[in-house]
Parts: C-alpha cells; structure tokens; sequence
DNA sequence: GTCTCCGTTTACTCGGACATATCGGCGGCC
DNA sequence: GGCCGCCGATATGTCCGAGTAAACGGAGAC
C-alpha cells in the first residue's frame, strides 16, 4: 500500500487538460500519484535495475528536467526523494551521483515496490527469504506472550479469509500478508511492525515463485492454523516452532523454482 | 500555529546575507548540511519527539516557510524528504498531516538519529535492542558459513581496536559498532546489511545505558572474541551461541539500569 | 433529508533569477 | 622546477511570483 495505489483498475489518474494530440513524451503520471513521485519513481526503477549504477552521475538538472519535460522544481523533489531514500548525493559542482548499494535503504518500502518492478533480482529475494525466517519465528514467539484479544481476531479474520480464498487469486495472497503482518503487530514492537512491508514483501513474491513451481502447491492453511492456534493459547515455543515450519516448508517449497 | 517563539533571530535557519561577522552559526553544521536538510531536521525531530503528533496537520505551506524564514522550495523539499520515509503524507486542500505511526519508517538512519535526537524513548530503545537480540545471533550463523578472508579480517581489526580503547571514549564504541556491522557484512545478505544501521543505533545505545549503570561493567572484549573467533574457524552454531550469549550479557547489564 | 453543484482553500507545478560551493587551471612565490 | 593560493567556470542550492488542479464544505435544488 505504499505506492501505485490503484493502477490496474484504473490506469490515468490524470484527465488530459493538454489538448495535444500525440506530441509530449510527458512523463506518464500513471505510474505514481503526483508529479514528482512519478519521477522518483521512474528514476528509482532505473537505479534499482542497474540501469545507473553506483558512482554514475546523473549531470545536469537542467538537462534531465528538459528531458522528462518536467520543470527543475519538480526534479528536485524527485531527487530529495531518492536521497532520502540513500540511493543518491547531490553535491554542488560534483552532480548527483548513485550511492553504492550499501547506503541504499533497501527495506524501504518504495524502494522495494521499485526493486520488483522491472525484472526481480532472484538473490536479493533469496535475502529477503532469509530475514523472513530470522525473523518471524521470533515475532511468533513475542505474538504468542504478548497479543491481545483483538491481535487474535484479526489473526484468526486472516486466516478465515486465506481458507476462503487460496493463493491463487489476489485476494488470498492480501490475506496471506495480512497474517503475517498482524502477528508482527502482535508483537508489540514498533521496529519489527516496520519490517512487515519488507516481510510482505517477502512472503509475496516468495509465493509467486511457489506458483510457478506447481499450480496446487501444498495447502498453506495447516501450517498457519497452527501458527495461529499457539499464540492464541499464548504458548510461545509452539507458535516459534510452527512458524520455523511454516517457513522452512515454504522455503522447500520454492527453492526448486528459484534455482532456475 | 505559534512555532516556538522564534523569527526574533533565534530559529531563524537561514544564513544573514546583511552581515558578514566572519563565521554566520548556520544550522547546517551538526543537523544536515544543506538548508532542506536542516528543515527536514528540525521538523522530523519534532514530529518524533512527539511535538506534532499523528493525525496533526500542518497547513500552510507558505505560513511554515515564513515562520522558519524559508522559501517554500527549500520548505517543499523538506516535506518530500519527510514524506519518503513515511512520516507526513500531503493532499491538496486536506494539507500536510502527520501519518500515524505504523507507517513511519523507524529503521531509516535518519528517522533513527532523529528519535534519539531528542529524549530517547526507552520503549523504543527496548525495540530496537529486541531486533537486535533477534537477528544477530543468526546473522552471525551466516556469517560463519560465509565469511571470506577479508571480512575475517575487518572483524578482527574491529575487535582489536575495541581492546586498546575501551567503550568509555567514542573511537571504543565506534569499534564496536564496526564489529557488529562489519558481521552482518559477512552474511552477504543486503538485506540484512541495510539493518546494520538500526542495530548499530540499538548497541550504541544500550551501550550508553550499560554504562550509566556502573562505571566499569563487564569486560565486553572476550565475549565479542568468542563470536569472531568461531565466525573465523566457520563454526555457525558456535558463532550462533556466541552472538546469543553476547547480547544476553549485554541485556541483562542494561536492564537494570533502563528499569527506572 | 439527500443529492448535486460551485466556490474557496490548499497543495502542486512552472519558469526564471540569484547565491553558493566546488573543481580545475593559471599565475606567482619560494 | 615544484608548491601554494587566487580566480573563473559550472552545477547545485535557494528564492520568488504566478498560474493550475484537486478536494473539502456549504448553498441550493429536488
């Protein structure tokens, strides 16, 4: 829910106020919500794609904002975006040049929605897979001594609705991020709340690749109700031990298909 | 909107162009170096520090400029940076308005080194700390497996600086966030390498707190030499208990003194 | 009472101008 | 001949004023 809100349904978002036929390369405002937010988008995707590369420089503000027939106002704002972010350092007569990939805020969630917009870099969703399972095993076991009784009803709602609906459609898979991400709100902790978009992020396209592998992969539901059923008995070990499996059966599941 | 008393000259952020006395105190110095920089600065560490609280808004992009003796680009910007890491979100006629906190972007560098710009919050100190007792024994799992020579090398140089400063002066500490940071570095997982900033955050502060509590606490160094020293002899579950009996150690010396 | 329309308010975008910092070369000094 | 410091070129940083677009809220019609 971090970027491009809608864009499937409806596409423009902006009426055409230009009576221009089929002239302005104008930047297509469709892929973000204001202006400047389509840049960074636009600018974010090719970094993130090695399009530019650490230590290029991007030279020139003048000349890119003529370029993307934008105004300068707008391009900087698009820039202080991806600084922000630590993909990019503007410095005065030395130009904008991209950070070397270890300054970059990769568990943004933007930066993330941009790493998988072009083609998905498969060993960086191998370490996205890896964080997964260092860390919700953990965050079972905090859920599981410290949720409330609504931690648990939304728990349990996720669940409900993953049973309903499978993995096959989208809204299975929004409430497979929903469980995750709830047991991660159970835990309390502001910090690990924050990773479940990158966690999100994770479980998703980890299941995209489980897909791929087999169109009736193994059913998921199982292993969440278990998960599900130890921490609303606030039994720790069990909820940690569940989601050690949860995990490791999703991870068996896709290596297959990643190995490709 | 009275903002902290302040066009007398005192929260003016702009340099004086009427006079020249030799050295103008721009605020650019300690806060961030350019003058949107500063803003984002200033308004994020209110924002954190609970000065302006979710759901808040801040209308008027020309009454905040001239209250903080800024143009509105320079303003604008600000807001983008702010807006990138989640804190504010802005829409036309509804204004610029604080988003609430699950949203923030709290493992940022930036929104880090503004939470404890002010007061730190000990919750959120605990957080972080929880994080930290979460990912580091199994980071230093992987970095057994997969270490090479040279991170071998960084580690060791880290641990030998923490033993000639010790964690009372800055260059002691600054070795030990290296030493940390330089083990998630081995995993070879970016992921994990962009949370070395927050864990850094978290063992520099719980540093601190160990410290108030008594003046000369556990030696740290052979601790840390346990965990290099199977990180060298690729021993993942030896590293693995290590890093988990380190940072046990480390809590249980800071809780205490975070207890009052 | 509900709906639609319109005006106001606010952020958004633009273009141009000036200020400032940095780099590289030129010239002078040692 | 080599080092040091001044100086201009250049690109980012900052400021300003105008005009556009979008969303809220109240007035009016049904």
């Amino acid at each position: 829910m971090t970027d491009d809100g809608g864009e499937g349904a409806a596409g423009r978002l902006v009426p055409e106020s230009e009576t221009q036929p089929a002239a302005a390369p104008r930047i297509a405002r469709g892929t973000g919500r204001r202006l400047h937010g389509a840049i960074a988008h636009k600018l974010g995707t090719a970094i993130l794609s090695g399009q530019y590369q650490p230590g290029d420089v991007l030279t020139g503000e003048v000349a890119f904002s003529e370029a993307l027939d934008v105004s300068r106002s707008a391009y900087r704002e698009a820039i202080q975006v991806l600084s922000a972010k630590g993909l990019v350092e503007s410095r005065p007569k030395a130009g904008t040049r991209v950070l070397p990939r270890q300054r970059w805020n990769l568990l943004d969630p933007d930066v993330l929605a941009w790493a998988f917009g072009g083609s998905p870099d498969l060993n960086f969703i191998r370490n996205l897979f890896e964080l997964r399972a260092i860390v919700e095993p953990a965050a079972a076991r905090l859920a599981a001594e410290r949720r409330t009784r609504d931690d648990v009803r939304v728990i349990k709602d996720a669940l409900g609705r993953m049973r309903r609906h499978t993995l096959a459609n989208d809204e299975g898979r929004a409430a497979d991020r929903d469980f995750h991400t709830a047991i991660l709100q159970a835990t309390q902790n502001d910090a690990l709340v924050t990773l479940s978009a990158s966690i999100g992020a994770a479980v998703s396209w980890t299941t995209r690749f489980k897909m791929r592998a087999r169109d009736l992969p193994r059913n998921p539901v199982p292993d969440h109700a278990r998960v599900a059923d130890a921490i609303a008995a606030s039994d720790p070990q069990g909820a940690e031990d569940a989601m050690r499996q949860l995990v490791e059966l999703a991870l068996e599941d896709t290596r297959s298909s990643m190995e490709d």
